[in-house]
DNA sequence: ATTTTATGTCAGCCTTGTTGACTTTCCAAG
DNA sequence: CTTGGAAAGTCAACAAGGCTGACATAAAAT
């Protein structure tokens, strides 16, 4: 009877109420993960999407717009309009690729890289917050979490960052 | 200095490599947690914003517009936007309000539930999955760093469903 | 009687996503 | 060396879903 009851509380994290929960836990949560940004952006000539490039470039520089595609999930014509501001403005620079020559290999530019801090300290700022509140063993179980419901062609990219190195 | 290893350790998931994964995790696994209803969506002349309503809807059955419009955190236009389509295919039901006439409490219909069952045995699914992944120690950790990250008013509202009732 | 609140609606704008068609560049296989 | 096809860029058109501003109505509150 105590292996009995034992099975039924460990399985009690899953019953439906639970996971409700936790998708309402995901929705509340990530409106408060881009609230910071989202403010500082409003103002500039940037939205969310300029946001997502930056970070993703200052992220793994050098990385080509076919990458960058797959990371963020769009369709290039998408991401080639906001690239091309963001180009323009001289946030970004597209290197020619030397091996292959197609490609275009994107950078910050250091006023680009400014930009990146800016949004990238508010954002941090807050998510430290959470971690410091929560604490370590808090933090690597909703690390845990967040990698198992990540598509796997996403975790791989996630798995590559920085920890790999492109 | 058993202190002193102690504390440095125990502030490594601190650093800015540990909060900018934190960062990428998030962005990853929005990707999923969105992806399946998504999905289903597409097709029917609905979108993520008629999930979000119906979700809602339908776990605080009664609401009222203005608690709904501080739940999602959009303008008036835009949810009444969605609202009335719903209510015009039929989904969801404005009942006048008993005790204030002004207010419209709102429910779902049957068909209404139908998609809302659809959609939600969807989300569900992956977030079980990833609990299931995960563990419930991990569940908890989880459910701590995102209740951390929410803006206050937000927590507020996520406190109130159903464990509060409307 | 007046003001405030809750809701609905019209009109117009912006960002950011989509598809489709077409071009240029250029590596690599034949 | 020619050519097929991949990588990238560009143009046009469209849709979803945010936003603001202005205005209307009903009912509650003062």
């Amino acid at each position: 009877m105590a292996e009995t009851t034992n099975r039924g509380e460990s399985l009690l994290f899953l019953t439906d109420e639970q996971v409700r929960k936790g998708i309402e836990a995901m929705f509340f949560a990530y409106q408060g993960f881009t609230a910071d940004p989202d403010r500082i952006l409003e103002g500039m000539d940037y939205g969310r999407a300029h946001h997502r490039a930056v970070h993703f470039i200052g992220r793994s520089p050098g990385t080509t717009v076919n990458n960058l595609l797959s990371i963020l999930g769009v369709t290039k014509q998408s991401l080639n309009r906001v690239l091309r501001t963001l180009m323009e403005d001289g946030l970004v620079e597209a290197r020619v690729g030397r091996v292959d020559r197609r490609e275009r290999h994107l950078h910050l530019t250091e006023k680009g890289a400014a930009l990146e801090r800016q949004l990238s300290e508010a954002q941090r700022a807050r998510m430290r917050a959470a971690y410091r509140a929560a604490g370590p063993q808090a933090v690597a179980g909703f690390r845990q979490v967040l990698e198992a419901m990540m598509d796997p062609a996403m975790r791989a990219h996630y798995g590559r960052l920085k920890e790999g190195g492109p």
